[in-house]
DNA sequence: TTCTAATCGAGACGGTACGTCCCGTCTTGCC
DNA sequence: GGCAAGACGGGACGTACCGTCTCGATTAGAA
């Protein structure tokens, strides 16, 4: 599920080809999907031959991972806003742009789909894209509970875990589910149940 | 305002391959997924002609909306156990219990991909599977108006509207990117937590 | 390869819907050929259900060589102009206007494929539609024999069946292979040519 | 001015796949005709997959019309035995006997069937079947009138026209209309028949 | 510099599925 | 029982891709 990397220097994969196919990946995953998406179409669209793509991945699959894998990672860290209710607030925000995204936001619940099925195909999903925006999450409660916002037991274990899911959960629902994008209210609505649900009883 | 009858002659499609067909597209839906299924795979393996499919629906489309939306909808009413939390947990098992169903479960991250993408998918969508749903988890939380356990503003409206939603999507986020159901701790926790929200403040 | 009777006089199949189906029949066949006519076509234009002609023929194959034989033989006797070479020019005229005929010109190439391949059609064809006129053919020789145009031992025998097979044939052939129908130049010049191989040497 | 070779790469149609292709459409139309000629059995006789038919033709016609065009000229010269007797003997044989091949002989009424219908495929036809077959006949009246056997001015025109008909069409329509292929007594019997037309008067 | 090995495009290869059309049979309900 | 309407299983059509494989041309590091 990544990239082949060649065996000796003789002769390398040029790397403009592989970009000009990450793009043409990325624009074909956007338009039809990654159900439809064809390898000779993305062949086509890149300006490279079929081959030049089974040489750098074995098959549909692992590309499309791979490809996604190198977008889907914020650059920045976690926020900082000094409260929780603010961070809270830029991650679900971050979310939602992201699943908004004109490329990458119609991609995500074909790879759900994908890794409900394939175990290796889920394995990938968790490490390269999911994975990262938990430990943001994570990092975010665990700031609050540092800062004496949270109580240390209930934001540091299971409930942790759920609010991570919960912030990731909704706005994806929401856009998909709804076809709209959480809209603000709802996004401070969301963050101020959660804030409550996590500093009360 | 009846069903129309044919002018002469009866000709009728003939139920029970109608129900051999749903039973083939459930279980193929199940093995292989949406983007693999083949109408001819599912003619074979209900024992009908390919004719038989596209007499009944134009395409694998309109077929699994169809075939799906037969079974998306509990047929029982929404619970009523006396208090929200009893409620709110068997709304949360019962859609986890949905999502793991050996057929239907592995099918729903495919439709959610497909509606992303098809508005006419996203319509049927919405109509036959999430509208039943979010009808039983609003008739919960204006039960508990009823009943005084809810602040009536806030459970009424867009709150109202944001519960649904993680109701639906935690259960369903849990399933997909963590590969395991909701367990009974964090349905608990999260039906306590989201109790909380909507109670204090 | 001939069209069913009824088994007992109880309810007689409807004359018009035969005469309308046998007029969709040439239609058909003058437009799309035998190969590609469709029952189904036939039906339609004829107005009339698909088991109307599966009540009087068992097949596309019979009811077409029934529906042909209806209009195959000429009506006329054998023409007799008082000399041997007016009479075959009325024979050959004769094939050719047939062979041109808007509606059975463009059949009867299908039927000597068909007949090539299955001998129930060529029994079926000789009989309705290449005996007639052979007979026609050959009755013109003997009169010109009785006449004294010709000596009896030539035109009686061999000769005769050899003569009756140039005069339908090179009609044919010309239509057939040249895409256009024997002139009256060539028609009179073939005349001549047999009517000076038959009655020199 | 040379055969255009491709920019770059291979990628050239496999000449034996081509053969083994041609033989089993030759196959198919001996045993089934052009009619019920089905591009998958074809395939599936060749070992080769549908794909390489439709890459080498863009369909059923212009397949079999390149298949059969490929087998339908005789490589020998025009006969010369000396007599016009002698070499029309030659053409009515080999007529006959190209006709009564065992893969060839059947498919010819479909042809001309279907050429009576489309034109490109009667243009086709002429050009690589009937033409070649037309010359061969030609020459040889021409060396006859050479010879002095033949009058130049009958031979040369319209009349040399007829006499290819001739000889092309009594030989099918023998075998078509009869079943029978031309015996050897009637192509003596049309040979001397055609040279008293030819050559009194 | 020459050799050599891998990459490059192009596309043929055997397959599989698509959705459409038609086959000949069968069933249903009206006349 | 004739009849229309049309559902039924089957099968071929021509198209689009799949993933593999084979070409000749190009290119760049190792000898």
């Amino acid at each position: 599920m990544t990239a082949r990397r060649p065996a000796t220097g003789a002769a390398v994969l040029r790397p403009e080809l592989t970009e000009a196919v990450v793009e043409a990946v990325l624009a074909e995953l956007a338009e039809v999907g990654y159900g439809r998406l064809s390898m000779q179409r993305v062949a086509a669209r890149a300006g490279v031959g079929k081959s030049a793509l089974y040489r750098r991945w074995p098959g549909k699959d692992c590309m499309v991972v791979d490809v996604v894998g190198r977008f889907g990672v914020p650059d920045d860290p976690a926020p900082d806003t000094g409260t929780l209710a603010g961070d809270l607030r830029e991650l679900v925000g971050g979310m939602r742009d992201w699943l908004d995204h004109p490329r990458l936001g119609l991609v995500l619940p074909d790879l759900l789909a994908e890794a409900r099925r394939s175990p290796d195909f889920a394995a990938a999903f968790r490490e390269r894209l999911a994975g990262p925006r938990r430990a943001r999450s994570r990092a975010v409660l665990e700031r609050a509970v540092a800062r004496g916002e949270l109580p240390a037991g209930r934001a540091g274990g299971a409930d942790a875990e759920l609010v991570v899911d919960v912030l990731g959960s909704v706005p994806f629902w929401r856009l998909t589910v709804h076809g709209a994008p959480l809209d603000d209210d709802l996004a401070d609505r969301l963050v101020a149940l959660v804030v409550r649900g996590l500093t009360t009883g």
